[in-house]
DNA sequence: GTCGTTGCTGGTAGCGCTGTCAACGTTCCT
DNA sequence: AGGAACGTTGACAGCGCTACCAGCAACGAC
């Protein structure tokens, strides 16, 4: 009798098929295609699989089948919130598939995204996940020339390359605006930081709801290409201060900002919203809790990310999606830290979070 | 003349071999050990793969060798700060090497853990990251038996299954608790959610150090296993102060909770730290620029995942490390929050984080 | 009854790379 | 000078799986 084992003592699909007494090739459609094969020898392989404790050997059969099953995850950032719900969601969405997911870093550099694309498709993934509508002409001709399902995830733009994901950041920003001018504020100060290119879009949204309404002015904007932390918000809030004192509102590109200048304003004793308002983005889950509590526009990360790898495996498996393109809109969740300007100042009544009025939006127009 | 491409259109070692003008296995050799190689036929074949963009195939690699050049890594969690910044470690130490990062995530199941370690196992890793001590016995038996390298993180404990890397974190909630002592606080309360086998470890830190100064009282200890979160610290500490409302202090198992405390205090409009002090864990960023500054243990979680990543790559390529059990330590960062008891209220002079009082320890007894 | 058609199964031939072993030339030692 | 030792190279034979095509039975249409 001939070997049994390979040297390293694994179960190989031809044990499982002589113990089931069928050729490893039906053996192997088993695993793929289980609908092909008769009942009685599904039900044979299935049990002398599970007696053997087969496990496929992935090396093999993409070697064999010249196609992996990877998912290849093309991020930013690993430290920043915002991508681990999404990751969350993708990670999620997959497990228990056969799709197993490789994540890389592309650092907020669309060369460097350019270099792990070219290493990710060298290896023939089963789909991509990729971040954004701001890839260099090379990569977007790789993506273009691809031969696997792709989605572009965190904002929606026009020309797709495959599927996409996300929402309208200009827009979003355009609302949180809106909603401080139906507050009775009007110079409104934008404080952003890294100023990637969906922090620069909401501040495209912030510009031209102010140019809109007449108010807009260079020295209201403060940026910096540092990473974002909430230390970085109080900074970036005291110059903006130090700009403009009179300022009524703060929209900040991003919660941890808003944190940050929250605190500032503490420490300056400012009172939020009675002397100055603030507007976050993301709604991260301690703008519910602080006090005051704060206002952002919420958008669905995780949701996002789930959704994403839920289309891509789909399209993978032959099922395109009716809808390749999916605005996930956004909310404007309005709490206390933006409440009318010149209304007696009403304290938090009870706990965090409470009674929130939500405005949801598309971030498409009507 | 024989093929020369592959179907895919791909460039395979064979013609990179035959442009060097060198035998295939030389050529393989070449991005194996190119020591082995002469300088000349060194040089031949670089030049050659640069010309025809040479992407080795990593399944036939992997076939052919036995081995997969991939780096299992199992965390409890995604969403947690703590461990996106170990994370991050782990992908900077590995970027630009040989081997790839498999992720997953265990969602704090040792039952979740143990599948997703055989599922790692089969496709025999070059290494492996597990988080924590506290594996299922049969873990515990596949990871000693596994043929591979594997850092244990997040803890040092008794009998590393290999290599170990992280802290103590029994003695870094003692220390805590003895910073709080020093301050001349008494009634300490401790706060804690998700509860996880090192917040258990903090918990039990505690309670020793409590019960060594004869303070220590059930009551005192509020937990939940459900998942942390800044508005759950609220919460907590509600139900602790209804318990208990002669609190001197709350030591919290992680900072959105000590936030979420910072928060409520502020709501209740108890003074911090006049009437309560508070002390958080792991010195995420925003601890320092809260108001007043929060207390917090500081970890070295980046420094965690990039001397883990770095440890066990070191060991795959045969390097062991002199020292397989690595204690980092933690640190008490002394901040406002958590100043001497019945001392006048002096409120925070300039900034945020200035003038951090640092207590650095090893975990380990002198 | 013959011919297609369909459904299921198996044989053969690789996928692209590396482990093993053998062979070669060179150097160094005795 | 003879032989061992070393450094360098290549031939061969798979790694475990799947694509492709052929074969075979069962069935219905004419």
């Amino acid at each position: 009798m001939g070997r049994k084992r390979t040297k390293s003592g694994k179960i190989r699909l031809a044990e499982v098929a002589e113990l089931a007494g069928v050729s490893p090739i039906t053996a192997s459609r088993f695993f793929r295609n289980p609908e092909a094969l008769s009942v009685a020898k599904r039900t044979r392989v299935e049990s002398a699989a599970k007696e053997l404790g087969y496990v496929p050997n992935l090396a093999a059969r993409a070697l064999a089948s010249q196609r992996t099953e990877v998912i290849g995850v093309l991020i930013p950032s690993l430290t920043n919130n915002v991508f681990s719900d999404v990751l969350r969601g993708i990670y999620d969405a997959s497990e228990g598939g056969r799709y197993s997911i490789q994540l890389s870093n592309t650092r907020y550099s669309i060369l460097q995204e350019e270099k792990l694309l070219r290493l990710f498709l060298a290896q023939k993934p089963a789909g991509l996940i990729v971040t954004g509508i701001d890839q260099t002409e090379e990569s977007r001709a790789m993506l273009e020339a691809a031969d696997c399902p792709i989605v572009q995830i965190m904002e929606i733009g026009p020309n797709p390359v495959d599927m996409m994901i996300g929402f309208s950041h200009y827009e979003a920003a355009r609302a949180a605006i809106a909603h401080l001018f139906g507050q009775g504020h009007r110079k409104v100060g934008f404080v952003g930081a890294r100023m990637d290119p969906r922090v620069q879009r909401r501040l495209d949204g912030y510009v031209s709801a102010m140019k809109d309404a007449s108010l807009f002015e260079q020295r209201l904007v403060v940026t910096t290409a540092t990473p974002t932390s909430v230390t970085l918000g109080g900074a970036l809030f005291t110059d903006l201060l130090a700009r403009e004192p009179d300022l009524d509102a703060v929209f900040c590109a991003n919660d941890d900002l808003a944190l940050g200048v929250l605190f500032e304003c503490r420490r300056r004793e400012i009172a939020v919203p009675e002397q100055i308002a603030i507007v976050g983005f993301n709604d991260l889950e301690f703008m519910a809790s602080a006090v005051p509590t704060l206002t952002s526009v919420r958008t669905n990360r995780y949701e996002m990310g789930r959704t994403a790898a839920t289309m891509l495996i789909e399209a993978i498996d032959g099922r395109r999606p009716e809808q390749p393109v999916l605005d996930l809109g956004f909310k404007v969740i309005e709490r206390q830290s933006s409440s009318a300007r010149r209304s007696d100042s009403r304290p938090a009544a009870s706990g965090a979070g409470t009674a929130n009025k939500m405005v949801a939006l598309p971030s498409s127009h009507d």
